[in-house]
RNA sequence: CGGGGCAUGGCGCAGCCUGGUAGCGCAUCUGCUUUGGGAGCAGAGGGUCGGGAGUUCGAAUCUCUCUGCCCCGACCA
């Protein structure tokens, strides 16, 4: 491809709607357009990078012995009504009435479509197991869509669905599902994790997610640098602590005139935060209920709605419900002598001497011990692990990372076969409904969170396997240079022979126009043609990571851009 | 959906407070000069100032209203 011919329309400056990197570069590259909130046009660029990332998971799924099919996007309603998720899926759901009336919605999804489309195809046990994946256009009318393509609207899904006889053959498929997701993410070059997840609305029994690292990731991980163990911030469950130390403090009460916040606390008793508690209340579901965590640490709303007098979703009390419940104004609440029930963290639970609110308005209690000023049983997990909890499989600490989720494995058991009577015969010609799993890669999303782990303050830095193109050809002057202009057709001309992907800047632009726009657009190999070089027989070879050029023969550019 | 902000040529912005009919940079087009890191000069094209209503002799500017977009919160590939 010439570059005059590519209609190249690079932005020197960021465009105002644009918050994160990868959409800014997106955009400045032209790769994008957005049309309305959160649906983009992928233009010529954007698009040659997205049929990459296509192709390698295409690649893999076929490895794997999945079967590509291509469902509908428009699903009549009678197929989510079946399966219950017409009235669940909520406004995330865009639906929509033909001309007769009748309910549809545009898939979010295809469970129910895949699950249709399973049923009536599979009839015997000797059919499974199967997997069946599709690379579709999805919508979700995403409540706030932002950060451009990585939470867009409309997006473009891998989704994989496998149909199994039992679990031992769900955890296969599930496993080689894993395996090829491993591989099409280490093809692409992205640097991820395989993490432990909360299988969350779709419901089943095990998921695990796939994040591509990088710090301005939306979802913390945390892992473990001994072991293999990653899981979400989220999930991570935090360690139970030894019994407390003896009491060494009497209990106090101190008055803290003005304090609001736990730091202001802490700073008026000369505390630290690990040694006061905070004590939030909460919906129950008899009534609220007390939770009580150490003031440095942060309330996990997923563990907390797990807990049996805790309702779901989690739902903080209303300041009128905390001063009905506990006497207390919001910020004043703390364990000692309160009526409503009291759930402890595992760290809160641990400590001896600490402090806390004291039911009255800006008093604290400081010297508290539990057992001795409030009765303590068991401790619960509800918070967050921090960097430095210990590993749960015990190899050690954990730290903690950032990374944006692009693949989601989900063993999802019998919810949609059941709900939905997908079902084929056993070897007794007994009707057995199917395991089902189902696997998910945000290809658009991949798009973006490779950009995010891979830019410098000059653009994107494309790995290899996702780049538009593999080089581009930089004449210098060629206008006044016959042999310039020579050469870089000549070269041009070998490398599309060889069967590269290159592109030529024949555009009669300065020197440093090309340079920036190759850089902006982050071709990974560059070869700069000009005169003076060439005269003593080289070409300027150069890689996009590279901080300086090395000067080569024609032979030795080849060599490098591995021609043969 | 709750809270905050913005809307002026393709992009980034000024003008608005204190009403007088629109300007700057980038990009685009023409010409000349230039040519190893986003060139210079001269000229040109391009805007119902998001929509509607109102106040006024007169509205980008003041008022009301609608719409769209962006940011912060809970969800997701």
């Amino acid at each position: 491809m010439k570059v005059s011919a590519l209609n190249l329309n690079t932005l020197k400056e960021d465009p105002a709607e644009a918050e994160v990197i990868s959409h800014k570069l997106m955009l400045r590259a032209g790769m994008i357009r957005r049309l309305t909130s959160g649906i983009f046009t992928w233009m010529p660029l954007g698009l040659r990078v997205l049929r990459n990332v296509e192709r390698i998971v295409r690649e893999e799924m076929n490895r794997a012995g999945a079967l590509e099919l291509l469902m509908p996007s428009a699903q009549p309603a009678e197929l989510w009504q079946e399966s219950g998720r017409w009235d669940q899926y909520g406004p995330l759901l865009l639906r929509m009435k033909d001309r007769h009336e009748r309910d549809y919605c545009v898939g979010p999804t295809h469970e129910e479509v895949m699950t249709d489309v399973a049923r009536r195809e599979l009839r015997s046990y000797k059919d499974l197991p199967v997997c069946y994946y599709q690379i579709q256009t999805k919508f979700r009318d995403e409540i706030r869509p932002r950060f451009g393509v990585m939470r867009s609207r409309e997006f473009i899904m891998k989704d994989a669905y496998s149909f199994n006889a039992d679990e031992a053959s769900l955890q296969q498929s599930y496993d080689a599902m894993a395996e090829a997701y491993t591989r099409a993410f280490t093809r692409m070059g992205l640097h991820f994790r395989k993490v432990d997840a909360d299988s969350g609305e779709i419901g089943g029994a095990r998921s695990q997610e796939f994040h591509v690292l990088a710090d301005s990731g939306e979802d913390a991980i945390a892992y473990c640098e001994a072991d293999d163990y990653a899981a979400n911030v989220e999930m991570t469950p935090t360690p139970v602590i030894g019994p407390a130390p003896a009491a060494t403090a009497t209990l106090q009460r101190v008055d803290t005139p003005g304090v609001k916040t736990m730091q202001q606390a802490s700073e008026a008793l000369d505390l630290p935060l690990e040694r006061l508690v905070k004590t939030l209340v909460v919906a129950g579901i008899d009534g609220p209920v007390a939770l009580v965590l150490r003031g440095d640490h942060e309330l996990n709303a997923v563990k907390a709605a797990k807990q049996p007098l805790v309702a779901s979703p989690l739902r903080m009390a209303e300041p009128a419900e905390i001063v009905a419940a506990t006497g207390a104004t919001p910020g004043s609440v703390g364990p000692v002598g309160l009526e409503i029930p009291v759930l402890v963290d595992h760290a809160a639970g641990a400590l001896a001497d600490f402090a806390c609110g004291a039911n009255s308005k800006h008093v604290h209690l400081t010297g508290v011990n539990w057992q001795r000023d409030v009765a303590l049983a068991d401790t619960v997990d509800l918070r967050n692990v921090v960097a430095g909890d210990p590993s749960p499989t015990g190899s050690g600490p954990l730290a903690i990372a950032r990374g944006i989720e692009v693949g989601h494995i989900f063993q999802l058991g019998t919810k949609y076969s059941e709900a939905m009577d997908a079902a084929v015969q056993d070897e007794h010609g007994q009707a057995m409904v199917m395991q089902m799993g189902c696997y998910g890669i945000g290809i658009t999303r991949v798009v973006a969170a490779a950009i995010e782990q891979n830019h410098d303050e000059r653009g994107i830095i494309w790995p290899e396997p996702l780049a538009p193109w593999q080089v581009v050809i930089i004449p210098i002057n060629a206008h006044r240079s016959e042999a310039v202009a020579q050469e870089a057709e000549s070269l041009y001309a070998a490398l599309l022979d060889a069967g590269i992907e290159v592109l030529l800047d024949d555009r009669d632009a300065r020197p440093g126009a090309k340079f920036a726009d190759a850089e902006l657009i982050g071709i990974p190999h560059r070869v700069v043609i000009g005169d003076r070089a060439l005269k003593q027989g080289h070409l300027e070879y150069q890689h996009r990571r590279d901080q300086e050029a090395s000067a080569l023969n024609r032979d030795e550019v080849l060599k490098r851009l591995g021609v043969a």
